[in-house]
DNA sequence: AAAGTAC
């Protein structure tokens, strides 16, 4: 159907396709840049015997886009290729059909009670930060099938479809057609079937699972009549969990008295591994790895931090190791953070170094210049999150029709109604013929969407419940009246060692954090909305030990590793069973206890029960108001008579490099020309890909530091805003 | 709600 869509996007077409200035050149993609950077419309799309790719742009590829794209096609394809029909299917009626579906999960009560009661505590907040969010809710919501419609620039800078025309497009455009549009229908016939056999390794995906009724009534048929992964009730969630608990056979319990070399891991890695220490399998590693490289899709679930990384890692390194280097990425990991991702990537880079293979961290909010001059010289492993992949896919920097193995970590998650469409952006700019993995400690039936379209015959590995350490871990359900919110989170904050703080918004973050301060708790925030270089600095100072308080949002509930977090202390509730596993996760690591406890405003009690229930953990009730010995001895908290901590003093520790700054720095004044300090690139990219050195050792430090005082103060600035919302609210 | 690109 020319859609409307299609008609705006052919606006203009021709008129610059010539002005492509030196379009084999490598630098082009600095042009992009420096537009970008200008603020400058991007280039116009490419002329009529543009090919899809350019036309639709995940940006603007949404109902209409993917209908544009199937009548655009020259290949003589067929519009009503299967594919097509299931993405706008997807995208669409059947999107919120299965959102409704998840409920089940989510527990549709929980949320309206959870929604009513919070939003009068954070809606305005999230507006200042979150751009665009005052627009008409069915805009909104129609963003499940418009994927970024809903960025205000969006319109403005319409820069999607734009990267591509000014590329050089040899390879890509030169190949066969077949091969670039048929993947939906390919059949992976040409895949390494290596270990498919050994299906008797893992669990299939839907196995022992009655069948369902099939909602999909209104669907084409399964489009991989070869696999039965088609049934939507996957067992997988947290809540069959416990079913799978019951039966502890369908759990595995792989021989972990085996070395990596046992498991078919490259011996260089092998080595290298040992180096560190290194040498026993965890159990998800053991379990996952044979098939992993053999070459086999793989679902793997383990808990948090049972290793999952090495899981996904050793087998791509040594698969990629083993086959023949080239230019373009073979290997893309792909992780909802960018945190995680730079978690990851400081894992794997060592490794990876180890055989030759060269990574690359392409993550946003960091600068442009290592991650464009990486790609230009060759990277084999990419990892990152969507967005900025994606953004160098459009710019044309980034190329993906080579990679060979894919993984998502961090699965369900990614699986997200907010992440899928950019994740689908990126599976689909990746050859179907690869090998996929995913990886979760909480693999549920919201990735079976995923797996039905891009997995071919599964194995699924679990070598854990989903619930974290239950044996160290212990939960508390601490119920509150509002008026003690506030210096019971002080009080609690207060122990010795690190905690890690949970709530729900941004503003909520920078709010708790400041008030901890204000009791003398040195507690530092970190949500996306800040700076990527305050973000990293202030994770560092955590990781460190200087700043012995995070406050976070979901930012850090997944995956983020930090020794020694001693609690957990969830001030606003999480959202689902799931995020109470993650959040919780951050603590009762490597073997050591850990303490989570879950405030409870009266009107939550209900709700929050049942999360803990739902999410399987066994929370203890605790009755203490500030103050009380019983808080004390659960928690280690600590009464706040301190004084405050100053701005100065916060600032020293979240930008510890940065002592030179006088008293410009502060406030206002500090932002408006302070900001540019560095004079590097623009803003906040404070912290460069890992390549030259992790976190720790981001050694220039002016660059890192130049914009030392942004974050806050800006944060500060908001401080109107904060105060005119309620703070303990309901 | 937050997260994910950028200006």
């Amino acid at each position: 159907m020319p859609s409307a869509g299609s008609a705006a996007s052919s606006a203009g077409k021709k008129t610059k396709r010539h002005q492509r200035s030196d379009p084999n050149s490598s630098k082009r993609r600095w042009t992009a840049a420096e537009r970008a950077a200008k603020g400058r419309k991007p280039r116009r799309r490419g002329g009529v015997d543009d090919t899809f790719d350019r036309n639709t742009s995940s940006r603007e590829r949404g109902f209409e886009g993917r209908m544009t794209r199937t009548d655009d096609r020259r290949d003589g394809r067929r519009s009503d290729d299967r594919r097509n029909d299931r993405r706008s299917d997807d995208r669409g009626f059947d999107r919120g059909f299965n959102r409704s579906d998840d409920r089940g999960f989510n527990r549709s009560d929980d949320r309206g009670f959870n929604r009513g009661n919070d939003r009068g505590d954070n809606r305005g907040d999230s507006r200042g930060y979150n751009r665009g969010d005052d627009r008409p809710r069915n805009d909104r919501f129609d963003r499940s099938g418009s994927g970024r419609s809903d960025r205000p620039r969006g319109d403005r800078f319409e820069r999607p479809s734009n990267g591509r025309s000014d590329r050089p497009r040899g390879d890509r455009y030169d190949r066969p057609r077949a091969d670039r549009f048929d993947r939906s229908n390919n059949d992976r016939s040409d895949r390494p079937q290596g270990g498919r056999g050994a299906e008797s390794r893992g669990r299939r995906w839907d196995e022992d699972r009655p069948a369902q009724r099939d909602r999909s009534g209104d669907r084409r048929p399964n489009r991989r009549d070869d696999r039965d992964v088609a049934q939507r009730d996957i067992s997988l969630d947290v809540r069959a969990d416990r079913t799978e608990q019951a039966a502890p056979a369908a759990l595995e319990t792989p021989d972990v008295n085996v070395g990596f070399a046992d498991l078919g891991v490259a011996t260089e890695l092998v080595d290298r591994l040992a180096a560190d220490g290194i040498l026993t399998p965890f159990p998800i590693q053991a379990a996952s790895i044979p098939d992993a490289v053999s070459g086999r899709d793989v679902l793997g679930r383990g808990r948090t931090g049972s290793g999952k990384t090495l899981g996904f890692g050793l087998p791509m390194l040594t698969r990629l190791t083993a086959g023949k280097r080239r230019r373009e990425p073979r290997g893309l990991i792909l992780l909802p953070t960018r945190e995680l991702a730079t978690q990851v990537s400081d894992v794997l880079a060592p490794l990876a170094r180890a055989v030759g293979l060269r990574t690359m961290l392409v993550a946003g909010g960091m600068s442009y210049v290592p991650q464009l001059k990486a790609l230009d010289n060759g990277v084999d492993i990419v990892i990152g999150t969507p967005g900025r992949l994606i953004d160098l896919m459009e710019r044309g920097d980034l190329l993906l029709d080579f990679v060979e193995i894919t993984v998502l970590d961090e699965a369900d998650h990614m699986a997200d109604l907010g992440f899928l469409p950019d994740v689908t952006t990126l599976l689909d700019a990746v050859p179907s013929t690869g090998q996929r993995m995913l990886f979760s400690a909480t693999l549920d039936r919201g990735v079976d969407r995923v797996v039905q379209q891009y997995l071919h015959d599964p194995s699924t590995h679990q070598v854990d419940t989903a619930q974290a350490s239950v044996d160290t871990m212990t939960h508390y359900l601490l119920p509150i009246a509002p008026s003690d919110k506030r210096t019971i989170t002080a009080e609690i904050a207060n122990r010795d060692g690190r905690t890690v703080i949970f709530v729900r918004t941004q503003l909520g973050a920078d709010r708790v954090a400041e008030q901890l301060r204000e009791a003398g708790v040195m507690a530092g925030a970190l949500h996306g909305g800040l700076p990527q270089g305050a973000r990293t600095r202030t994770l560092e100072a955590f990781k460190t030990g200087t700043l012995p308080v995070l406050v976070a949002t979901d930012v850090a509930a997944r995956g983020i590793h930090v020794d020694e977090v001693g609690l957990v202390l969830q001030v606003d509730p999480p959202t689902d069973p799931k995020t109470y596993l993650h959040r919780s996760g951050r603590t009762a690591r490597a073997g050591q206890a850990g303490v989570v406890v879950t405030l409870v405003l009266p009107n939550q009690r209900r709700q929050i029960r049942r999360l803990a229930q739902d999410a399987g953990v066994t929370a203890v009730q605790l009755d203490a108001r500030p103050g009380d010995e019983a808080l004390a001895e659960a928690t280690g908290s600590l009464p706040t008579n301190t004084e405050p901590i100053s701005e100065r003093e916060y600032a020293k520790v979240i930008a510890p490099r940065q002592p030179k700054r006088g008293p410009g720095g502060r406030g206002q004044g500090g932002r408006g020309q302070g900001g540019r300090q560095g004079g590097f690139g623009g803003k906040g990219r404070g912290w460069n890909r890992h390549g030259g050195r992790g976190p720790e050792g981001r050694g220039p430090g002016a660059r890192d530091g130049r914009r030392g005082g942004d974050g806050f103060d800006r944060r500060k600035s908001g401080g109107d805003r904060q105060r005119a919302t309620y703070d303990n609210g309901r």
